[in-house]
DNA sequence: TCATCCCCATACGCTACCGTATGGACAACC
DNA sequence: GGTTGTCCATACGGTAGCGTATGGGGATGA
């Protein structure tokens, strides 16, 4: 009970989960299906059934998993030993660059499915609390910024809006996408263009932050 | 032989082809089935045989006409009488507003339910010809406003990308968009940062939009 | 050694959808 | 008024997935 190594012993309900997530990120929402996890597992339904009731069930624990996940990831993604300004830049282009660089499923392919499954009840009660949590992430960062509570709040709108954009554009259409070299300094003008500060425009010279975007010099 | 009213008369391929879409917004690509839009035309499995070899067919004439109706959407929505930030203001304004202000499924459905089949060629072939379509009408409008090539382009991926990803939480996270008046105010904000030219910050003084962001109009 | 319980395999019925086959209703035309 | 062609209804077989039922293997404890 509560056997959470992997060998080949009998399988646990977060065996499944797991798989379950997995299938979720590359396949959507209709690939979390109980016969074909069970193929993948090398098992049968009668294993599933046995750890779920439903396939209700095992999607509420696939969902569980990922915003529990989804948490530690984001509190672990905040730098506290850095100011606000450079916390938010890194975040920032951490959510960008995760979302893949062109080719393989990135970070963002989880949210993704949900976002095209919301219709979902379950699905659009946990990305609501996911979101909202990693809206209100965003936010605080814009006031510590400097901005008051209103426009920081529209702020972060504007950035997960265009974090949310970019994963959907590199995950359709990556062909649109620069690549390589040209994709970073793209990504890093759109951080420059969503932090703009209030008035100083970088307080601390200790970041090596927005590397050479100046000029976007590259032709390509 | 192309009748194309809709009386009570026989159906015709077309006739398909628009409950299809309907279907697809509403329902995502899952929708697009041939046994329920029967079902949903008051009609039966041979009548759409009969149209269609195929439930691949449909989806081809589906897309298709969403192409050509996106396609002159955009280019009415081009109003040339205006200069170009006017323009550009206009485009964006709209497509951000068509979103869906909240409740019903706006505008934005059918390229959210694409976007979300982009695993399917067919789809994924017809979102890539639009968004390479729209990227390019974006972005000659930046480069109207002075901007370099490189630059606009890298603006006018910013610009879509957020308007994807304003899609994104209008349709599956409306409760965390502002309503009503703030939401519109909101968008006009979005607007100004997106649009912030080179160097004039306001061409024409006819426009009141703006609210207030005066400032912080990157220098460079 | 035998009973018990955990974990899984197999077989079954059910639903939803695809695609095919076939036969008609109905109008047009000669 | 029979023929032809258009358009649709119905019936059939096939696949994929859900959920249930039932039985069995294997460890564990008495």
């Amino acid at each position: 009970m509560g056997m959470t190594n992997g060998k080949r012993e009998s399988l646990s309900r977060s065996d499944w989960a797991e798989a379950a997530l997995d299938a979720l990120a590359s396949g959507g929402l209709a690939a979390v299906a109980v016969e074909p996890l069970a193929k993948a597992l090398g098992t049968t339904k009668g294993s599933f059934y046995w750890h779920f009731t439903d396939r209700n069930a095992l999607l509420a624990a696939t969902l569980e998993l990922w915003e529990r996940r989804d948490t530690e990831r984001i509190i672990a993604g905040l730098d506290d030993t850095q100011d606000a300004p450079a916390r938010l830049r890194g975040l920032l282009k951490l959510a960008f660059a995760s979302v893949g660089d062109g080719s393989a499923a990135g970070a963002g392919a989880v949210e993704l499915a949900l976002q095209a499954s919301a219709s979902q009840r379950l699905v659009a009660e946990t990305l609501n609390r996911v979101t909202k949590r990693r809206l209100e992430a965003i936010t605080s960062l814009y006031v510590e910024l400097g901005l008051p509570a209103p426009r920081a709040r529209d702020r972060a709108l504007l950035a997960y809006t265009a974090y949310l954009g970019h994963a959907q554009l590199a995950h359709a259409t990556p062909e649109l996408l620069p690549r390589g070299r040209t994709l970073t300094a793209h990504v890093e003008q759109m951080v420059d263009i969503l932090v703009v500060p209030g008035s100083s425009p970088d307080t601390d010279g200790s970041r090596a932050a927005s590397t050479g975007h100046a000029r976007q010099s590259d032709a390509r």
